[in-house]
DNA sequence: TCACAAATGAAAGATATTTTCGGCTCGGTC
DNA sequence: GACCGAGCCGAAAATATCTTTCATTTGTGA
């Protein structure tokens, strides 16, 4: 059988009092009208609540719900919580203030999740999906892939490389500037060389990026400044974006955010175009660790 | 399976479903799978109905609402009443086909920016900010913190302490299950340690947590399966959200994600509480790096 | 294969809702 | 002022629904 709820949401429920209000008795006027006052507070009640929050009866109760429309006060506490949930959903959320020192806790899960939902938004607004592309082929493609990053952005950059590993290419992490230009002189045309910094102008991650673009390696920079120096080494630049950054939220919060945005997509990009190898790959990696799963 | 499972934003029944459902047993599965896939239908049923709908019993299906976090059946269904109300008046969901090997690469960015936001709203959603505050306190008056974390869960292990660092306090994080469990050895009472684990049951990390937590520590537990192993040793359990997972799209990714939200609210969490000695380190932080960045 | 533990559903038990039924109020009539 | 009747009202019985218990079944590891 087929039941349908929908009839019962979706009218206003204080409407209907107003009008249904001439027809009914004394009690149930009381009763009719603390519902349409407080429909996520009755919500709460059972029958018997109710009836004594009203100084009435359960039967008025009843048949107060009855002169409202339904079979029962059962199906009247669940229009109750529908609307309730409604009226919740309706009111705008308004974050526009920044964090503050005295923000109760449950504010800041609030506005940093709206903040960092925004930056996802903003940056998959502004990926260019043409250098994307190419980014993907090159890394699908490559001999073998530097990754370079320092502080923040070094996370970011092992969390690309744990990634390409796991669908079988061959990818390293570089945090150490020395070891990273050492690193770079070797690669050659063929190879993949990216580089991640917000700022786009991390020495540090810039020199190698240099080295890698010199030997004839493909560039990719990751950056929140497009036209910043690490560009110029750069064969596919792909931009990230950045939230407003404030005292309590630096910036390398939401450029972090942004980075693992593009680097996920770099992922799934080549994941799907070596998809023949990267399957078992993956499947492997997870049986592999299966084992270290307690029950 | 025919099923088309509606996503809505601040949903967060359909998240809850999907982080408990490794801790649930095969028939609730299948009463838990139906109230996902069709609140507003099953918001009609008895537990009776609902009960036959799915092919069990009348006990299996409160025992599911139990493990979906309320005090019986009868609140359940007036939840699935407000989802019910707020899907019908909600905007329809944007995405909710998974990503495909020969999707284009814009889709691939628009779907995984869309399943990250879905993620971050998940999590802020179901976050216990009483644990939080708890969980912020215990940091902001530690001693010293150790995080535990292998890997991906490494990357946000060492998120966390980098950022605990910048504002001045002690923290370390280990990755090396040994080192974990000798440092863990020399915790006691006023120091924290923290547990990040998606699955919640990896030994690597329990173990130093276990440790840390016998010796008298304050423990946190960052994990997407609150009931799992790993909350046993964790004073304090904050639960972090699961986007649906794919071939293309693991599970460590929206984890990845929703770990770092949480993070990230420890963080601001802890600066807020230390505030006066917490801002001009991160002046101090940010001035020390200043010099590193070409012009 | 057996023994044990977990999962499950039938049915008993507890609660909530609906119905019944008789007292009661109130307005009108004598 | 007393009486009558219509309809309102709530106590309590009857029913429906939800929760708990417990024996059976199912699955699992030795």
């Amino acid at each position: 059988m087929t039941q349908e709820v929908k009839e019962i949401f979706g009218n206003s429920l204080a409407a209907k009092v107003r009008t249904l209000v001439p027809s009914m008795t004394r009690s149930m006027q009381r009763v009719a009208e603390a519902v349409a006052s407080d429909p996520a507070g009755c919500a709460a009640l059972t029958v018997t609540g109710l009836a004594e929050l009203t100084g009435t009866s359960e039967a008025t109760v009843v048949r107060t719900a009855r002169i409202l429309g339904y079979p029962g006060y059962r199906d009247l506490r669940l229009a109750l919580a529908g609307l309730a949930a409604q009226q919740q959903s309706g009111r705008a959320p308004a974050i526009t203030t920044d964090i503050a020192v005295d923000d109760p806790i449950a504010d800041v899960v609030t506005k940093l999740a709206y903040d960092e939902r925004q930056t996802l938004a903003d940056t998959a607004a502004g990926l260019d999906t043409v250098q994307l592309g190419a980014a993907v082929t090159a890394l699908a493609t490559a001999r073998r892939t530097d990754v370079y990053g320092v502080g923040a952005s070094g996370l970011v950059a092992q969390d690309l490389t744990q990634k390409l590993l796991r669908i079988g290419l061959i990818a390293q992490a570089h945090s150490d500037p020395h070891l990273a230009v050492t690193n770079a002189v070797q690669l050659r045309p063929g190879d993949v060389a990216v580089a991640i910094t917000h700022s786009g102008s991390t020495g540090d991650v810039i020199e190698p990026l240099r080295v890698a673009f010199e030997r004839g390696a493909t560039t990719v920079a990751i950056t929140g400044r497009p036209g910043g120096p690490v560009a110029q080494y750069a064969d596919h630049v792909l931009t990230t974006s950045t939230a407003r950054e404030s005292e309590l939220r630096p910036a390398a919060m939401s450029s972090r955010t942004s980075q693992l945005l593009v680097v996920d997509c770099l992922f799934v990009g080549v994941a799907q175009r070596t998809y023949e190898t990267a399957a078992p790959a993956l499947a492997a990696s997870y049986e592999a660790l299966a084992h270290r799963h307690r029950r």
